[in-house]
DNA sequence: TTAAGATACCTTGACAGGCGAGGTATCTCG
DNA sequence: CGAGATACCTCGCCTGTCAAGGTATCTTAA
C-alpha cells in the first residue's frame, strides 16, 4: 500500500534536509535510507530527488561535492548549509502549524454553526 | 502567517468529503468554513475548490443540485454520495498513515545506520 | 439614487512539483 | 559473460493550485 504523492508533495525538500541535518549524504543512499525507514510504503523517485536536490543547491540550502571513492561508482554528496539548517527549522515548524490544521480539516471538525 | 499550499494539496477533496459529510453545503459557505476555522491561516481559492468540486462529481463521491432561493444568488447545493463516504473514509486511514511517515522522516529519524 | 461590498457562481491559462521512461557507467557474484 | 546492485542524470508529461478575469444579486451607507 502506497501513499499518494500528493501526501508528500511539500515535504520532499523538508525531507532531504532532515537527513542531512544528520550528516553528509549522497541521493542513493538518501533514496534508500527513505526507503528502509518507510517499510517500502513510500518511495521518492529518483527524478524527483534529483530535481529536489538542484532547487535546494540553487538557493544554497546544501552545496554538493564528488566523493573520492577509489573505486565503485562515483558518488555526490550533499551537505547542508548554515542556511539550510535555517530554512529546516522553519519548514519544520511550518509542517507541525499545518499538521494540526490539517487534521482538524479532514476530520471536519468545525463547530460554530459556520458549516 | 499563511500555510504554503503544497503542504494542503491532496487534502482538498478529503477536506470537501469532510464537510459534506456533516451535511449538504455550498461552494460559497465551505469555502469561508475553512477560513473560518482555521482563523484565516488557510484558505482554499475558489478556482481550486470549484475545480475540485468537478473532479469529485465525475467520480461520484458528490452529486450537486441548484438551491431554491427565493432571493439572492443562486447556489449550488452539494450532497454526498455513498461511494463519496466510503472514499472518505479510505482518504482519511490514508492519511493518518501518511502522517505518522511524514512526522518521521521531516524529524530526521531514521535509525540503524542506514542514513 | 448610487456606489460599495458582500454573497454566489464560473472559466482560462500559467506554473510548479512529481514521476515515468529513458540513458550512462562501475562493480560484484555466480 | 550476464544479471543485478550501485550511482548518477535528463526530458517531457501530468495533475492540482491559483491569479486573474468574468457574471449576477442583494444590502447598506452616503
Amino acid at each position: 500500500m502506497s501513499i499518494a504523492s500528493d501526501l508528500i508533495r511539500g515535504h520532499t525538500e523538508t525531507i532531504i534536509l532532515a537527513l542531512l541535518a544528520r550528516g553528509d549524504s549522497y541521493g542513493y543512499r538518501i533514496n534508500k535510507a527513505i526507503r528502509t525507514a518507510t517499510g517500502g510504503v513510500y518511495e521518492l523517485k529518483e527524478a524527483t530527488l534529483y530535481t529536489a536536490f538542484r532547487r535546494l543547491e540553487e538557493t544554497d540550502y546544501i552545496r554538493s561535492y564528488w566523493g573520492s571513492e577509489e573505486s565503485g561508482a562515483r558518488r555526490r554528496y550533499y551537505a547542508i548549509t548554515e542556511a539550510g539548517r535555517v530554512a529546516y527549522a522553519r519548514l519544520l515548524e511550518e509542517w507541525q502549524r499545518a499538521n494540526v490544521l490539517i487534521n482538524r480539516l479532514v476530520a471536519g471538525d468545525i463547530e460554530g454553526g459556520d458549516l
